[in-house]
DNA sequence: TTGTACGCGTTATCAA
DNA sequence: TTGATAACGCGTACAA
């Protein structure tokens, strides 16, 4: 029994003035009178009116709706990034429309489609594995040949013509293998169960280049399946080469590597240091906190968001890539 | 180049037939031969038709959209539900829009009034704290007197009229209790950063009766702020009154003890045992593992999306209230 | 300064 | 079995 909703016509009906001009009063028309103006905008608020936004949507084509696909949300770094893009969203007017493509190709291609139905002004991606692996991307191109802005992040592939938020993980790794290098490990282990993606090669990289430039130094990698528990592959690894350093390629891996070799009595950091990826709550909370490198996921989605609206909202402007570097963040598993 | 897309009128145009017989053919009316219905179903597909959501929700009054209101994404537990909620929707075919209330009354009241404008066909979501401190629930309840259904699970009121999903608090810090006890304990400290929110209130008390029932023992609650240290107090405590179990209201709680009782050289689980909630990644993966009381949290936004869309598809239900029951996993950080 | 009339893309009613 | 036509709620060119 209270304030029950309330059309634009109704409204024009109990103020006895067209639809028309209604509808301008509440747009600041300047051909609407300052008094009508003033009386529509009272009696809106009197009657509780608000403007129906799927009609609206109908009419401007705008729904002020960002749709945000992510592949995995059980990973931390995505909901840092979400929360990132949420608040940049909201602060600029635009709802979020979240979807989970679960890695899956045929997810991805199946809520690209839906979003591709009218609701969303814009999309905010990070490519599933599936696709990057089948290199497959023709789903997203052409959401974009459609008229729908697209900004990836992250998960990103030149192949598709947009912008694009991505991190240095080359560099990520480099600085980190350097880092480990200069207090003295000598034999670093890369664990990663990213190693079909695009950023999970340019993370192995980094390491390696950093091991070639030092020279004399061998290589020892341990490619894991995410969530999957390693502790078995880990524990040969560790008795077997006299690791003394590790670099774990996300947030997870590295909390698990630091579990396994605490409870096989490794002293960490002094006998085994080790480096993961993003700074979640995961590595402030670990024992001993995790070493990590930041990818401020916030910020990618901030900074994501941020370039999505402004391609809305201004026409014509040319596809640009942002880097956001990353910062290694000392804790407890690394020594000085 | 590629598929452009096309609307109802345009296939019309191209089949040479009327746009009700188009949309009659892909809606599959009895009043259509099956022969046209072929026909214009292939056309469909080649000339890569969908419909335009807004248009169809315009009419309808259905979008197929589920609003989602979340206080705080920070909280492994509300990641656990939108899973749930994400996961059950779109097996059922909705979509859904996601908004965090960051805990604010105000925040939280212009996301309803926003989801109230014809996007969404219902409404899940879980009180902010403000509003449980203020005791304001008038912007829910004027939403489900203008028709929206809302499902509220974990934080819910009594004064708010509609489906709800929850979780026994009571029993949950009761039989933690209850299980502290029998493995010895008796000085046993409760730690809360949701003393204002119902549920903090709940499990506060589950923990009080398990005392007052044994008999003999003093209570103590160390009341505290969200993401805030409390090394300091803890660590007061800790050292003033021989505390041997500590049950926290929340899982980062549970995890920031464990790393600051550890800090200060006591053994856990054999000095001080301690029990958390949700089973979240966090949980499992601490140094020892956390015993945790488990929400099933994924559980509470499965059931709460299935009553929503229930009431959505069936009019005229009663309200119901379902109690998801708490496990208690036992992991390192408790004895036997 | 205000009002009329049309269209956005659909579905639904009624006639043919 | 098919087709005109109105309607959903809104914005806007154009007429008044």
């Amino acid at each position: 029994m209270i304030n029950k909703k309330i059309t634009l016509k109704e409204l024009a009906g109990i103020l006895k003035v067209s639809v028309s001009t209604v509808s301008k009063a509440l747009n600041d028309s300047y051909e609407i009178s300052e008094a009508t103006k003033k009386k529509v905008k009272t009696a809106a608020i009197k009657y509780n009116y608000s403007p129906n936004l799927l009609a609206q949507g109908l009419k401007t084509k705008k729904t002020k709706i960002l749709g945000v696909v992510i592949p995995d949300m059980r990973a931390p770094f995505s909901i840092r990034v979400l929360r990132g893009i949420e608040k940049e969203a909201s602060a600029q007017g635009y709802n979020i429309l979240t979807c989970f493509s679960d890695e899956s190709l045929s997810k991805e291609k199946a809520i690209l489609d839906m979003l591709s139905q009218g609701n969303v002004d814009g999309i905010l991606m990070s490519l599933s594995k599936e696709s990057q692996v089948e290199q497959y991307f023709d789903h997203v191109n052409t959401l974009i040949s459609n008229g729908i802005p697209v900004t990836l992040f992250d998960r990103v592939d030149e192949r598709i013509q947009c912008d694009k938020v991505i991190i240095n993980d080359f560099d990520s790794t480099y600085d980190a293998t350097k880092l480990l290098l200069k207090s003295g490990a000598r034999n670093i282990l890369f664990i990663s169960p990213i190693s079909t993606t695009t950023i999970g090669k340019n993370r192995y990289r980094g390491y390696a280049f950093a091991l070639e430039e030092r020279g004399n130094l061998k290589e020892k990698v341990l490619h894991i399946e995410e969530y999957r528990d390693f502790s078995d592959d880990l524990t040969r690894i560790l008795k077997a080469d006299k690791i003394d350093a590790i670099i774990a390629a996300n947030e997870l891996t590295g909390i698990s590597a630091i579990n396994i070799a605490t409870r096989l009595g490794f002293k960490i950091p002094e006998q085994i240091s080790i480096i993961g990826f993003t700074n979640g709550i995961l590595s402030m909370n670990s024992n001993p906190p995790l070493t990590t490198i930041s990818q401020h996921g916030k910020d990618i989605g901030k900074v994501a968001t941020q370039k999505l609206i402004n391609r809305l909202e201004n026409k014509n402007l040319d596809f640009t890539t942002t880097v956001i570097e990353t910062t290694l963040i000392k804790r407890g598993t690394t020594r000085n």
